[in-house]
DNA sequence: TGTACATCAGTGAACGCGCGTTCACTGATGTAC
DNA sequence: TGTACATCAGTGAACGCGCGTTCACTGATGTAC
């Protein structure tokens, strides 16, 4: 059957977006072309008129979920002060919402892991929208220089990554709430060293 | 054949200490069974006989390289002040070596992720391994309370896990090894966070 | 001491299964005339 | 306007493969007599 202008792309994207979904549920080996598909209502075989390979669509789906995370992280802080900002997504991120929610979630613990076996591609890929993250972080230190604040930016995300990883992968309730207590500790620790220290 | 008393025993460690390695290295789906007998040098229909399941070496395997990364650490600090032992961890931790070698590094960064996605059990023995790192460095901060140690402890740990994490991650060697930097500056920030403002 | 038997860690063929990928086909719609 | 054909996103059977797991078997050594 011949569609209107623009079907397959909108099939693309969605089947992309599915497999963000299905992918930062299951990890990147969780999850098969043909359930892959059935999530984006279509069957297997179709896959390969959109993608040359399973891979291909993982680095693909990884690169989508880090924008999703970036413009979630853009919607959080509009129309706040820049110190309200940084707060809005430390407490976003080291949320119980976001850690029982991985499907919906950052990528990067989910996925990171899988990423750092991957081949040169998509490493490359998720290297620059990691890049882009540090500097949403980095834009909102404006006490530091450039250099300090990508640094302490990049810290956070550190922390805030291996805090919700740690967070889902104890089985107590308890623990995992101190895992993310004390990822904020540490985060907000971060922002203020310069300015606790001086005062 | 019959083998000599405690052999049985000795290759059931042998199993699970390649099985460590090689999960490190390629993730908790990464290794198959008959691909794992064959690094402990016999054959697939052995596996049975000390296991009852995949699963079940898998939660060993996990539980023997958090043990055997705590001894490394108990290693490293032999000799040493409190002072020096906490900055050996970390400078351990956030090296290139470590980086490069997750094959015989602390298995959190490559394996937390399928600890979460795991039965409960498995998530119920990587707890208690986990806490027992968090006590190791917990002990290095003797001028803290101990909620206070603990919470930091916790901190420099999900620091740790994240910044190596996602230093595997990316392909330029220049952008990882910035992370491990980042890493740096933040566990010596929480550690030094009250003694630097006080001074 | 010699012989028959029990033990059991390890072997390797076989099982059913789901995987990633290929490919001949379908059929609704656009285009040519 | 009507008819024949081209297009191509999507279908579903089929492929070879490696997986986790099972099981009848092996054979060197210990034990019973």
């Amino acid at each position: 059957m011949r569609y209107v202008s623009g079907h397959k792309a909108r099939t693309r994207d969605r089947i992309v977006e599915q497999a963000s979904y299905g992918l930062r549920e299951k990890g990147a080996e969780g999850l098969s072309v043909p359930s892959l598909m059935k999530l984006a209502g279509l069957t297997h075989g179709g896959f390969y008129c959109h993608f040359d390979s399973r891979a291909a669509l993982v680095a693909e789906a990884i690169a989508y979920a880090i924008d999703q995370t970036a413009e979630h992280w853009k919607q959080l802080t509009k129309g706040k002060t820049v110190r309200q900002r940084f707060d809005a997504i430390v407490a976003d991120y080291l949320s119980e919402r976001h850690r029982d929610n991985p499907k919906r979630g950052c990528p990067l613990p989910t996925l990171a892991a899988d990423v750092g076996r991957s081949n040169l591609r998509t490493r490359r890929t998720f290297a620059r929208k990691l890049e882009q993250m540090i500097q949403i972080i980095a834009e909102l230190l404006p006490d530091e220089s450039p250099e300090e604040a990508r640094q302490i930016a990049t810290g956070v995300i550190a922390t805030m990554v291996g805090s919700v990883l740690l967070s889902r992968a104890v089985d107590s309730t308890a623990v995992s709430n101190g895992i993310l207590d004390a990822g904020r500790k540490t985060a907000d620790a971060m922002r203020g060293r310069r300015a606790s220290c001086t005062s």
